[in-house]
DNA sequence: CCAATGTCAGGTTGACTGATATGC
DNA sequence: CGCATATCAGTCTACCTGACATTG
């Protein structure tokens, strides 16, 4: 959250004005800026939320699936696929959560090779502040109306699928269809 | 792009769900994972088209931006304006740009205090070709109509607004509101 | 033997804070 | 003088690659 200075016009039009002019898929080009200008205005958000907390967006979204999990334990690996993070970040922010005393490491019961990452009641009281203080940034949306986040990710929910994020569900209710299909490599 | 492993239903869906029966804003909740994981997604898209080139999506940005100006040079704070990036962050993308000769840096002819940076020859080749290798990955938004992509852009529009990048702007109608409102420090 | 799991070492990126030199 | 501009030093986060030990 630096440069502070608005601008007297969109840039994101403006840029797509001259893309326009020279290149193809301009609108490609609008909506990923558009994109990852919203992405940074989340983050910053959530950011400065949890600042306080010691805690950053990564670290706060990995104690979350661990308090949201039935035994408030993971194996790291399954945490990765959750959060989308690579194998190392992975460690890197259990590390860190351990550090803290938000999270521990146990052996799985069965599998030896794979380490669990389980919250602790610090942890899980670390959560709730920590929630609070985003809930009350409504994460920077507060703007948006209820439908128009909908649309975001509705939108969004098509992309994610194409990128092989998961294989089909049925967005609302919870009737889910397996299906061996899409092979997403 | 690591971490391959398509889950069995849509992660987000599911973690709305939960965040739902104890926590309130599901709704922003849902929508700010959403952009989170669809920056990435674009993000993973541009960078492995450009990774063959020697940039990344910052410094491919700032290359576009020098290559749409009208003198091919730029004062750096202007730079940090329109990329939305830390000044310093400014100085670090240019240090990269003109190591790799893309870039050169001048002394303002009137203004003593600031630096420009001009664009030079190979740098105007490598923005062509970059572009052809980013346009041909359509942004990883291929998937999505042009309708789509202009939702996502207005929805977003309107975030950016409030978060205070830019004042106005009609986009369609002439109808604005200047609104004195949004003192984002 | 092969695959999966987590970890470590080491490198890159970008973003931030705080301090500084210079010039308006 | 205060303010703007860019830079530097140092820190931090997250990501990646490649290697590795352990275990299924």
């Amino acid at each position: 959250m630096a440069t502070r200075r608005p601008l007297p016009f969109d840039p994101i039009a403006e840029a797509r004005r001259q893309w326009a002019d020279r290149w193809e898929a301009s609108d490609a080009m609008a909506a990923a800026t558009a994109i990852m200008r919203a992405q940074q205005i989340v983050l910053a958000t959530v950011d400065r939320a949890l600042a306080g907390l010691g805690l950053s967006f990564a670290r706060y979204e990995a104690l979350v699936l661990l308090h949201f999990s039935r035994r408030g334990s993971l194996p790291l690996g399954k945490m990765g696929d959750r959060l989308q993070v690579h194998p190392t970040s992975v460690t890197n922010i259990v590390d860190r959560l351990e550090a803290q005393g938000l999270v521990r490491r146990l052996h799985h019961p069965t599998d030896r090779r794979t380490t669990l990452a389980e919250i602790t009641e610090d942890g899980r009281e670390v959560v709730e502040r920590a929630t609070a203080a985003v809930v009350a940034t409504r994460f920077g949306l507060d703007c948006l109306s209820v439908g128009e986040m909908a649309q975001l990710g509705t939108v969004i929910r098509k992309l994610r699928m194409e990128a092989g994020d998961f294989l089909e569900s049925p967005s609302l209710d919870g009737s889910n269809v397996p299906g061996p299909s899409s092979g997403v490599r």
